[in-house]
DNA sequence: CGGTTCATTGAGCCACATCAAGAAGTGTGG
DNA sequence: CCACACTTCTTGATGTGGCTCAATGAACCG
C-alpha cells in the first residue's frame, strides 16, 4: 500500500467515486483532504468494540472487515461485511453498537467525529451521499433478515456466494457477474457461519453439497468458481435486485 | 378518525414531533401542508407490493403495518413493523422491495414522490431528519438480524415483547417501561411468527412457556402483562440499548 | 347455532447443532 | 530438512429444537 500517494490526493483514491465523498466537488474534496487521516489495521485487529466509544468516522479504503455482535454466552452474529467504500460509524452516536474487526489488512480514511458531523451539516453533497449509502445498507440488512429468518442452510450459502459475487463485480464496474465466475472469499468458514447464523460444520457440508451438485467448484478453501451464475441464483431463492441503485 | 382536523393543520398532528417533519419550522410546515394528502387503509389492505411502483412516500400517522417479503414457495419474513411516525418508501427508488400491509386501520400522510424528493433536496431539516430515522431503522434491522440468526425461540419471543413494550412507552414519552407493564400486541400469532422466523405453533408454545415461568401473564390473545420487565429483558439475552437515540 | 377464523396443544420427524475424529495446510525450532 | 504444534477445514455419528401434521378449543358472527 503506497500511503504517501493516498495521502497526497483524493483524486488518486480508489474509492473516490463510490465512498461518502463520491458526490463532492473539487472544493469540498479540498476540505476533506485537510481533515482526513489514514490508518491501517492488521488482520484480526479491532476497529471498534460494542459499547465503546468510536471517535472517528471512516471510509474503508482497502481490505475487508466484519461488523458483529457477540452475546454473553459467545454466540456471534455478523450484521455486515465491510468492503472498500463502505462507511464505518454513525454520525450522532459516539458509542458503537457492534464489534468491527479487520478480516484482511484494512486501510481506513478517517475523520474526527465532531469535524465530520459538522461536514455533514454544512455539505449537502456529503449528507445526500450518506443518506443514499445508509438506505442501501438498510436494504442489505433487511435482505439479510429474510435470509436469516426463512432460508435453509443451502439457500443461505448460495445467496451468500451470489451476494459476494455481485459485490466483487460491483468493484470491477461490471453490472452483473458473467459465468463462469471466479470468486475469492475473504472470510473463513467461521466468519461465513457467523454471517449466516450457521455453524462452521454446516457451512462446510453445504459447500460440499453445492460442489457435488455441480453448482460450484472448489479451488481451495478461499476460492471457488461458479460455472453458471443463474443456477446458483435460483438455488438461493433469489428473486430480487438487492444491489440495484 | 377526525380527518378534517388532521387536514387542517400539521400543528394538531399526533406525529408532528417524531415523524420526518419533526425538525421543520413553521414555514417549512406550511409547504408540507400544501402538498400532503391523507389516506386511510382497512386492516389487511395492501399499502405497497414488492416489485411494484410506490409513487407516494408517506408517514404513518395512526395504526400499524408490517413490511415483509414472501418467497416463491410462500415462506414469509417480516423485515419491519411500522408504527406511528415511521416513514414508508425510499427516496430515489420507485419500486418497493417489500410488501407493506395494514395490520390495523392505518392513516398515512402522503407526499407525491417527485415533490417529496425535491423537498429532501431543498429542505435540510427534512433531509437531516430522514437520515436520522434511516440510521435508526438500520440499527433496528441489524438488531433483528442478531435475533433471527442467533437467538432461540424463547429468546426471540422475549425480545419481541421487550421491543414492543419499549416502542409502546416511546409513544407515551416515558423513557423506559415501568413494571408491571401492560402490553397490547397489534399483531396476530401468524404475524409475530413472520417477524421472528418461527411458526405460529412455536410462538404459541413459547408464550405459554413464558407464562408458566411467570415472566408474563396472558390476559387475552392480544394483551399481556409483564410483571417484571427486567426479568424479561434478561430472558431476551438483551444487552444493548437498541432504541437509544 | 353452524361456519369461520385464530389460538392452543400433542405426536412425530427432520434440518441443523453438537460432539468427535481425522485431514490438510502453515509456521517454528532444531 | 524433518518433527512438532497449531490452526482451519472436512467428514461422520448422534442429539435436539423447532417444524409439520393433526386435533381440539375459543371467540366471533351472520
Amino acid at each position: 500500500m503506497n500511503m504517501a500517494r493516498l495521502k497526497d490526493s483524493c483524486k488518486a483514491c480508489p474509492i473516490r467515486h463510490s465512498a461518502v465523498c463520491a458526490e463532492c466537488d473539487t472544493d469540498e474534496l479540498a476540505i476533506l483532504e485537510q481533515v482526513k487521516s489514514y490508518r491501517t489495521y492488521a488482520p484480526g485487529e479491532s476497529l471498534a468494540s460494542a459499547g465503546e466509544k468510536l471517535d472517528h468516522l471512516s471510509s474503508l479504503v482497502t481490505g475487508c472487515a466484519t461488523m458483529s455482535r457477540t452475546l454473553e454466552d459467545g454466540r456471534r452474529q455478523a450484521v455486515g461485511l465491510l468492503l472498500p467504500a463502505d462507511f464505518i460509524g454513525r454520525p450522532g452516536r459516539a458509542i458503537s453498537l457492534y464489534d468491527i474487526e479487520a478480516v484482511s489488512e484494512v486501510t481506513l480514511c478517517r475523520f474526527e467525529r465532531v469535524q465530520f458531523e459538522r461536514l455533514v451539516r454544512e455539505t449537502p453533497h456529503i449528507a445526500a451521499r450518506l443518506l443514499t449509502m445508509t438506505l442501501d445498507e438498510l436494504d442489505a440488512a433487511r435482505e439479510m433478515a429474510v435470509t436469516l429468518g426463512r432460508r435453509t442452510a443451502r439457500e443461505k450459502i448460495a445467496s451468500f456466494l451470489v451476494s459476494m459475487a455481485r459485490r466483487q463485480t460491483a468493484v470491477t464496474k461490471r453490472a452483473v457477474p458473467v459465468s463462469p465466475v471466479l470468486l475469492h472469499l475473504p472470510l473463513s468458514r467461521q466468519a461465513i457461519a457467523d454471517h449466516l447464523g450457521l455453524t462452521i460444520e454446516t457451512v462446510s457440508r453445504q459447500l460440499t453439497q453445492l460442489r457435488k451438485s455441480g453448482l460450484i467448484s472448489v479451488i481451495d478453501s478461499r476460492d471457488i468458481t461458479i460455472p453458471d451464475f443463474e443456477s446458483l441464483q435460483l438455488e438461493a431463492g433469489d428473486d430480487d435486485a438487492t444491489d440495484a441503485p
